[in-house]
DNA sequence: TGATACAAGATCAAAAAAGTCTTATTTACT
DNA sequence: AGTAAATAAGACTTTTTTGATCTTGTATCA
């Protein structure tokens, strides 16, 4: 129930590049150092967004990487779903054959439910948005992880 | 981004105990056999369930589990989580240390929000909805999974 | 024509998930 | 008490997924 680092990554590499702008070319290298990628597997995850239309690869000397879109029209659940493949929340939620009940089983269609909150939410966000958002505004500590205090642990609840 | 198995099968057995009624007495086997759990995978499952207080566990001759709780108090997310930990939808939101950017990331502020929403929305169900659910409701086949069409495969974009 | 940069597939290693095995307890029944 | 039936608990194994690198080849520019 976790974004994959190939994931992780490519959300990274798309930001980079919208930051720079559409349609500069960026260098393998560059971003690789700059976003913190491991630079063949950046290669990878790359030939996908470009598989996709999202990125444009240039080969040879001086070649790199440029945003083929704009910022606005990418959004993050399609960067995302070209790297990890589409977001199930349970495996018969893609696959129903692969659970005989699930034309009967309440559960199933909590999953199917929630599933499209959580994939409709993430194609309201756009690589525009994130790239404005993160030049201008300032950090507000606090504002996002405070709603998110480390759990307590199964095991040991609290501070023990 | 997809529940387990262990998780899966914790929501069946609560589910299962959850439309016998509260309390009562059902043998591993029986639950196993019924939600196509292996036997062992389920013991330690229910075992993290117990230790949780959903259920009870009786042991000796004739022992077996039972619901601890009223089922219109334990709700999906509750189950999940016992069994698979609390959900991330990536890294940086539980271990914020993970990643030096995320007290400016943008996309870091996604991932927190989304994720509360989602963890919200499975804290709405509750195995009294589920259970009530799956044994009055007929099917209404196609009213879950037609909202979920198979996406169209990466590489062959659509029928273009 | 050679240096630079990316492509693409094979391959490898580490981690996580799924399931099984073994041994020990607990309880009921006779 | 003795035995059978049930679960406990942890070690162990297998399989799958993830993350990353290696190798060989191709494109482009100076
Ligand atoms: S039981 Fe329901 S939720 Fe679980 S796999 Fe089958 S259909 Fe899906
Ligand atoms: S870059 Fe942002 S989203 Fe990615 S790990 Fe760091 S904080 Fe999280």
């Amino acid at each position: 129930m976790r974004l994959t680092r190939a994931g992780e990554y490519a959300v990274r590499c798309v930001l980079y590049l919208a930051k720079q702008g559409r349609g500069v070319l960026v260098s393998r290298k560059e971003i690789a150092a700059q976003a913190d990628i491991p630079g063949q597997f950046l290669a990878k995850i790359a030939q996908q967004l470009a598989r996709q239309g999202i990125i444009e690869i240039l080969q040879g000397a001086s070649g790199g990487y440029r945003l083929l879109l704009a910022p606005e029209r990418i959004t993050l659940l399609e960067v995302v779903e070209t790297v990890i493949g589409e977001i199930f929340l349970n495996d018969c939620v893609g696959r129903p054959e692969s659970c005989p009940n699930s034309t009967v089983c309440a559960v199933h269609r909590v999953w199917c439910r929630t599933q499209q909150q959580l994939r409709n939410s993430l194609d309201q966000v756009t690589f525009a948005d994130l790239a404005s958002e993160e030049l201008g505004t300032p950090p507000t500590p606090g504002a996002c992880c405070a709603e998110n205090p480390p759990p307590p642990e199964k095991d040991l609840p609290g501070p023990a």
